[in-house]
RNA sequence: CGGGGCGUAGCGUAGCCCGGCUAGCGCGCCUGGUUUGGGACCAGGAGGUCGCAGGUUCGAAUCCUGCCGCCCCGACCA
């Protein structure tokens, strides 16, 4: 490709708009331009990035069986209905205005749609059936670039089985699979298990990539691999000590003491000898939840315990409650449920609240004062805690989710009767799985994990182009014949190459871009190392130059490649 | 949807508080010339509904009202 014949917008400055590493330089490297929010263009270099993601993608697909299909993004509002998901997505699905028609936020409708009466027969089964496809949501909030648009790209897969068994093979199948496409797009990953959410599922896990412009924050062990969303993960934390002699209750005055610190600080104690409690209303009735010292009530966790039907009580609800507001409420004389984390187990000699405005009680034994206390997982991991499993310590960080893998059973084979008949001539509902990857995710990934000060830094197997051949001043013949030449030789040894052989612009400008945009590989032909026959080679990750002889150009980047 | 910020030429911005003449600057772009190993130089030039609509005023980029768009934090998220 020829720099003076392709539109390769390069910026100097930085955009205004662009804030993470990854969406800066895909922008100043004229790779995406933005459109509106969440949506963007990509230009011929940035597309040709999706299509070398795209074509691992394929191949590591189709190597496990994958056919692939094209399907619709324009769908009937009918089939959407016919499964719930209208309702189920609400406003995310994006909804035609002149006709009953919604535009595709995934595809396990329309999948199921073609499998219905013509994979009928368990001869016909398993399949895999994929596409790389534009998806439509109506994001709230678009964000950092490409990772969260209201169109993007997604390969999504979808298994036929005839039995759970089945679905467990194609499931297997799909994590291999996407280990090989992350490690071969060079990706640093890590893989979590995770609740399927309302893909309504039962197994599930996720591939995901630290970065501090994720979504989703992950507890991690390095040591073991131990991985989980801090929404479920599990730790091993200091509890709250049960003392061999256990104190009689007894009321402080403690005025202006709200927060857990304000009170460890005005009595001298420590946290793990207090216990702050939350108020939450489930099914219309309040439930305290008493947490260790200043641990964060896991609304995840305690919704899983209690049922989806649990929010934190008003403000105003509290004094009715509990007969004080947020800072002075505790168990001692609490008239509903009451359920304490796992830290505070058969804790005594705790400080709490009065449930009495600016009074706390000191000496609380909940074994012998809350005798109807219930225990659970409440809390929500912290960073430097230990495994659950291996007693290392575990990182909690953001990370975005690259790849995501779904048992999804029959579902959708049942709400739209996607029926086959076994052996013995008995209709079943077929079991089907759903595999999806967003492919400009991995393209943003690799830049957030692959760049320095100057730009990019492209690995072979996503670089747009092999090599990156500089003509540094085009004017000269010597210079424009021997790039010129290179440029067809380069091509013909099968390398990809962009040649910028722009005559008006000065070195810099061409070093920097070529910099910017990152290729594995520089050539770089000038009048000085020419006249003694030699071209440069810069290599754009070690920043390692080489001055060498023309004719030993080849063998060397056949030798790097 | 809540909080905050922003919208002026292709990009980055000044001016706005405190209204006033042809809206300024850098980059980029065009023409000519000089230059060519790390974002060159000289000369000349093009390019603006100041987000949109309404209002106040003799006069609005500037003040007021409404709307739209974009970014960040939060909520939400398959």
């Amino acid at each position: 490709m020829r720099f003076t014949k392709n539109f390769i917008p390069t910026l100097k400055e930085v955009p205004a708009d662009a804030v993470i590493p990854s969406h800066i330089l895909m922008i100043r490297a004229g790779m995406v331009r933005m459109l509106s929010a969440g949506i963007y263009s990509f230009l011929p270099l940035g597309y040709k990035v999706v299509r070398k993601i795209s074509d691992i993608i394929r191949e590591e697909m189709n190597a496990i069986g994958g056919q692939e299909f094209h399907f619709p993004g324009l769908n009937p509002k009918e089939i959407w209905d016919a499964t719930g998901r209208v309702e189920a997505f609400g406003d995310i699905l994006f909804h035609v205005k002149n006709r009953e028609y919604v535009l595709a936020p995934t595809h396990e409708e329309i999948v199921a749609f073609h499998a219905k009466g013509a994979v009928t027969s368990y001869k016909d089964l398993p399949q895999i059936w994929y596409q790389i496809q534009t998806k439509f949501r109506n994001e709230p909030r678009p964000r950092s670039g490409v990772i969260r648009g209201r169109q993007f790209l997604m390969k999504d897969a979808y298994t036929l089985d005839k039995d759970f068994e089945g679905l467990d093979v194609g499931y297997a199948k799909h994590d291999v699979a996407y280990r090989k496409i992350f490690d071969r797009c060079g990706l640093k990953y890590f893989v979590v298990g995770a609740s399927s959410g309302a893909m309504g599922g039962s197994k599930s896990e996720e591939f995901m990539v630290k970065s501090d412009a994720g979504e989703d924050t992950i507890a991690y062990c390095e040591k073991c691999g131990y991985a989980a969303n801090v929404e479920v993960a599990q730790s091993v934390a200091k509890s709250a000590t049960r003392h061999s002699e256990s104190k009689s209750y007894y009321e402080i005055s403690t005025p202006n003491v709200k927060s857990i610190d304000e009170l460890c600080a005005f009595l001298k104690i420590d946290e793990h000898e207090t216990a702050k409690s939350r108020v939450y209303i489930h099914d219309g009735k309040p439930v305290l939840i008493l947490m260790l010292g200043n641990d964060e009530v896991n609304e995840t966790k305690l919704g899983s315990l209690l049922g989806s039907n649990v929010r934190p009580a008003h403000p105003e609800e509290l004094k009715e409650i509990s007969g004080a507001d947020a800072g002075s409420i505790g168990p001692i004389g609490f008239k509903h449920r009451i359920i304490a984390d796992n830290l505070l187990k058969d804790a005594n000699n705790l400080y709490s609240g009065a449930n009495k405005n600016d009074f706390h009680i000191g000496g609380i034994d909940l074994k012998r004062d809350i005798p109807n206390i219930e225990y659970a997982d409440l809390r929500t991991v912290e960073n430097g805690e230990l495994c659950v499993r291996c007693s290392s310590t575990l990182e909690v960080f953001k990370a975005i989710e690259l790849g995501h893998i779904f048992k999804l059973g029959t579902k959708y084979s049942e709400a739209l009767g996607v029926n086959y008949l076994d052996e013995n001539g008995k209709e079943h509902p077929i079991v089907m799985g759903s595999y999806g990857i967003g492919v400009e995710r991995i393209f943003a990934c690799y830049i957030e994990q692959n760049y320095d000060d100057k730009g990019i830094i492209w690995k072979k197997p996503l670089a747009p182009f092999d090599i990156h051949l500089i003509g540094l001043n085009m004017k000269n013949t010597h210079v424009a014949e021997t790039s010129n030449k290179l440029y067809d030789d380069l091509q013909k040894e099968g390398f990809e190459v962009l040649f910028d052989d722009r005559n008006d612009v000065s070195a810099g400008v061409k070093f920097n871009d070529a910099d910017l945009l990152g290729m594995p590989v520089q050539v770089i032909v000038g009048e000085k190392n020419l006249k003694d026959g030699k071209v440069e080679l810069k290599q754009r990750v070690t920043n390692e130059k080489n001055v060498l002889e023309l004719s030993g150009l080849i063998k060397k980047l056949k030798e790097l490649n």
